[in-house]
DNA sequence: CGGCCCCTGACG
DNA sequence: CGTCAGGGGCCG
């Protein structure tokens, strides 16, 4: 489900109702839900602690201890993460909850499709969740520049699309933002990234935090929305300006919204306004 | 690198 | 019934 909007919202409606609590029972239900260590170390070294406070790393949710251990927790497609009250029916397939001593809500961990995963972060062993350590940088860091970009990106021909999904460089930009992102540059997806103007990389720099950012404000919900929601309806979908518009008219001139496949994904653009200039 | 895998559910 | 879905890891 989640990009990195929709990870910050998540983060943003959990952290005040559990930072402060004290984790006094971890039900593991689906075992494959924890990556590391084994569910049942997971569980017991978790409990007890502390919750001090609530970041985000690319996609990743991190929850810190008081005591400096760390719990990370990948959501992929279809994890969900909801402050309960214990009395409200559990979600169908969920596999993590999370209780606390004297709290009127429980943590619950959802995932249809079960690609979400759980790491227990002892303190000072990071490694245990190897993708973390190979995220780039953040899309709001001070150090995202055109320059950058292309220092990053320039040399390769694989879609300019494919290296923003790549985590390895800029983190947290999924399927559907790159699509925003890229409508917003006015580059064509597909265009290969050693092919990029110095103007392209100039606009990209641009549109990667003004996207993510205008995108973080409009999907912001209090906790009482995205309880109603089951920690699902929380994407502002109206405010997509070419994913899941194929054929639709082009906000910017109105023509016909293209569809493709690039690196196995999905994308929606302007074949006017996104036209790859060497074609 | 491309292709396949992990999974369930929605939709045509 | 087949296809597709907001993600990423792993294999040859």
């Amino acid at each position: 489900m989640p990009e990195l909007p929709e990870v910050e919202t998540i983060k943003n409606v959990i952290a005040p109702q559990i930072i402060g609590l004290t984790i006094c029972d971890v039900r593991v239900l689906n075992p494959q839900a924890v990556a590391f260590p084994d569910a049942d170390a997971f569980a017991s070294a978790l409990t007890g602690q502390t919750v001090a406070s609530f970041s985000r790393r690319g996609k990743f949710l991190l929850f810190h201890m008081v005591d400096g251990d760390t719990v990370s927790l990948h959501l992929r497609m279809t994890g969900c993460l909801l402050a309960a009250p214990p009395d409200m029916p559990p979600e169908k397939h969920t596999h993590i909850i999370i209780r606390f001593e004297n709290a009127s809500v429980e943590l619950r961990y959802s995932d249809p499709r079960r690609f979400g995963r759980f790491y227990l972060l002892k303190q000072g062993n990071g490694d245990a969740c190897p993708a973390i350590g190979r995220l780039g940088i953040e899309p709001f860091d001070k150090r995202l520049s055109p320059a950058y970009l292309k220092t990053a990106y320039g040399k390769s021909r694989k879609p300019i699309k494919e290296c923003l999904l790549s985590q390895n460089a800029v983190c947290g930009i999924g399927n559907i933002y790159s699509d925003e992102i890229l409508f917003a540059a006015r580059i064509c997806p597909s265009l290969p990234a050693n092919r990029l103007t110095n103007e392209q990389w100039r606009q990209l720099a641009k549109a990667i935090p003004e996207r993510l950012t205008f995108f973080i404000q409009k999907n912001a919900v209090s906790a009482e929305e995205y309880l109603a929601g089951k920690g699902r309806d929380y994407r502002n979908t109206p405010y997509l300006q070419v994913y899941a518009h194929t054929g639709a008219p082009c906000p910017r001139c109105g023509a016909a919204l293209c569809k493709t496949v690039i690196g196995g994904r999905s994308s929606v653009y302007c074949p006017r306004c996104q036209a790859s200039e060497n074609e």
